[in-house]
DNA sequence: GAAGCGTGGGC
DNA sequence: TGCCCAAGCTT
């Protein structure tokens, strides 16, 4: 994949970065003021996560703990709870164990390379170029679902949207398509996922505000579709998964432990929900206490 | 590499 | 209405 396939040219990336100036959004965590912090809370809330729910939740964390030492001396339930409905709960549980070692090993600073991010729990190649990049000026190669739909359509020619963690392929090829020039490169990673998210978008593309358009291998194919294999859609509907989010839900919205009884309707069979309540309490999302009562963790 | 892990909006 | 998708990570 991508081995045939020319590289961009500069007056490519001057364009994509160029659209950017006048198109990217003005995100909080693009401020200036944000910091490295902000930036990292950005990075990990935005995981599979629509920016719309993460700003919110966002600015509520910042403000409860503006640095890693206020969230680290935190209980980890408190960051649980303040997490809300963003979905993937053990991010907010891997935030407080990161905020810990920020403490511990780093001076109470976010790092800032992305070997050291990346040693960070819930921090993997994506989130640790990111945070280097934007928060510390790094030209990281950042590789995210949007650039790498960019990437496919443009120079590929493809409509593949894979799910799968990138190939090697993919990030060998981002990694030489950055271009060579420092500042240049830090635009350009967050330009390409900015236009991946407002204009080269998985489905209705807005090909007519494209500033690449005319160069597009996808778009002068005739945007073909996607032909790949099929892709497995995620079950829901009595999953393990709903019943610990309801769980949890639960366990949020009361400020004090809950019962088995007060906990047993959050699924259809009581042997699921026994499951559930274990598989969390094994995550350290919950918290059991003796007396057959369970909240979230102190 | 595949599977598991939340949640809700949009088409 | 159901399905797809959203700045992925971990095992």
């Amino acid at each position: 994949m991508y081995a045939a396939h020319p590289l961009p040219t500069a007056a490519l990336h001057q364009r994509i970065n160029d659209w950017y100036a006048w198109h990217g959004r003005d995100l909080p965590w693009r401020a200036r003021d944000a910091g490295p912090w902000g930036v990292y809370l950005s990075e990990v809330m935005a995981q599979q996560t629509p920016l719309s729910r993460v700003e919110p939740v966002w600015r509520e964390w910042l403000q409860r703990w503006p640095t890693p030492a206020a969230l680290a001396a935190a209980a980890p339930g408190d960051a649980v709870r303040a997490w809300g409905r963003l979905g993937y709960p053990r991010r907010a549980l891997r935030l407080h164990e990161a905020a810990t070692i920020m403490v511990e090993r780093h001076g109470g600073a976010v790092p800032d390379t992305s070997e050291e991010l990346l040693a960070l729990p819930g921090v993997g190649a994506y989130t640790a170029a990111a945070v280097a990049c934007f928060a510390f000026g790094l030209p990281e190669v950042v590789v995210d679902t949007n650039v790498r739909r960019v990437l496919a359509r443009l120079i590929e020619g493809s409509a593949q949207s894979s799910r799968a963690t990138p190939s090697r392929a993919e990030s060998e090829f981002a990694a030489r398509a950055m271009p060579r020039e420092r500042h240049t490169a830090t635009v350009w990673n967050v330009a390409v996922m900015e236009l991946g998210a407002l204009v080269c978008v998985a489905r209705g593309p807005r090909c007519g505000q494209c500033p690449v358009a005319d160069l597009c291998a996808w778009n002068l194919a005739g945007r073909p579709a996607y032909d790949g294999p099929a892709r497995r859609g995620q079950t829901w509907k009595g999953t393990d998964r709903q019943v610990r989010g309801e769980l949890l839900r639960r366990l949020r919205d009361r400020h004090h432990a809950l019962t088995l009884r007060e906990l047993r309707d959050a699924g259809p069979q009581d042997v699921q929900v026994l499951r559930c309540l274990d598989s969390l309490v094994a995550d350290g999302l919950v918290e059991p206490l003796t007396g057959g009562r369970f909240q979230l963790p102190s």
